[in-house]
DNA sequence: GGTCGGCCCTGCGCGC
DNA sequence: TGCGCGCAGGGCCGAC
């Protein structure tokens, strides 16, 4: 499931193909794609055509192009989407479900099994797009305040590990990458945010960040097809994993099994002796 | 304002 | 073999 390390390596592969290129036509195949964009699809698709790419930008788990009318396009993956860089003229994916045709024949093609991600247009509200107004900063960020967001966890009466997946709080965090946060920091998901330490906050504020950044170093974490790069090529942090999809299997801190439960309808695995 | 639960969706694995 | 069911989960929305 594309989280902050995927959508980044992602965005880099876009970035690199598209920016200067000029969008010669879009096509939606599927409408759930641009749900977000009332008018519909086919105003859509108008509203790209002969529009210059300028550039891209990330929060979180969003990712944008910049286009010279001044406004972005808005991608949001989902939990199975993918942007392909095409130059092949290969036949169309069977999730293929919205596609830019380039004036130099290139494509970016988005191909989404589970429809949960979009595309959208937004104006632009200085660096970010005015859509992404209630998505907090992420952890590369500079406008993130890692004081401030502890103090912000120490207020809340949810679970720590169902803060960590609200973007409102702090962005680009999914599952796999809370649970290994969580791990990294010896703290139980269920803990209320209220009563963890000003502490141990800020030490797993540092382990957000630090999982993030390894699993970015080695291109996101690929469990099956549903995550590869703009390429086609999978990441390679699953094996460096230490919790999640590892119920069964012993800590690789103290051998104790890996144990997975729910927290706020959502798969959550852990160490009961590490994380008490 | 904060929290919670339900919904959207598709493919896979499992049990019968 | 084939069918039905549960599960996976990010973000949004309405309800409380």
């Amino acid at each position: 499931m594309p989280e902050l390390p995927e959508v980044e390596t992602v965005r880099r592969g876009v970035d690199a193909a598209f920016t200067g290129g000029r969008i010669s036509a879009a096509e939606i195949f599927n409408p759930r794609a641009v749900r977000r964009h009332a008018p519909g699809a086919d105003d859509f698709a108008a509203n790209l055509r002969g529009l210059e790419i300028t550039g891209s930008g990330r929060r979180g788990k969003f990712m944008w192009l910049g286009l010279d009318d001044g406004r972005a396009l808005v991608c949001h993956l989902g939990m199975s989407g993918q942007l392909h860089v095409v130059t092949d003229g290969r036949e169309p994916h069977r999730h293929l479900r919205a596609r830019l045709r380039f004036t130099d024949d290139r494509e970016l093609w988005f191909i989404d099994q589970r429809t949960f991600g979009f595309w959208e247009l937004a104006d632009m509200d200085g660096a970010v797009p005015k859509t992404l107004g209630h998505i907090a900063p992420d952890v590369f960020e500079p406008e993130f305040d890692a004081a401030a967001s502890a103090a912000k966890l120490r207020t809340r009466r949810i679970e720590v590990k169902k803060a960590l997946l609200d973007q409102g709080w702090i962005s680009g965090v999914g599952n796999i990458y809370a649970d290994e946060a969580l791990w990294r920091a010896k703290l139980p998901g269920k803990r209320l945010g209220e009563r963890v330490s000003k502490a141990k906050s800020l030490e797993l504020l540092g382990h957000v960040k630090d999982v993030l950044t390894e699993s970015l170093a080695v291109g996101g974490t690929s469990f099956d097809e549903l995550y590869v790069d703009a390429r086609g090529e999978a990441g390679y942090f699953a094996r460096e994993l230490a919790v999640y999809g590892r119920a069964g299997h012993p800590c690789k801190n103290c051998g104790t099994t890996i144990t997975k439960t729910v927290i706020g309808d959502r798969s959550h695995h852990y160490c009961p002796q590490c994380q008490r």
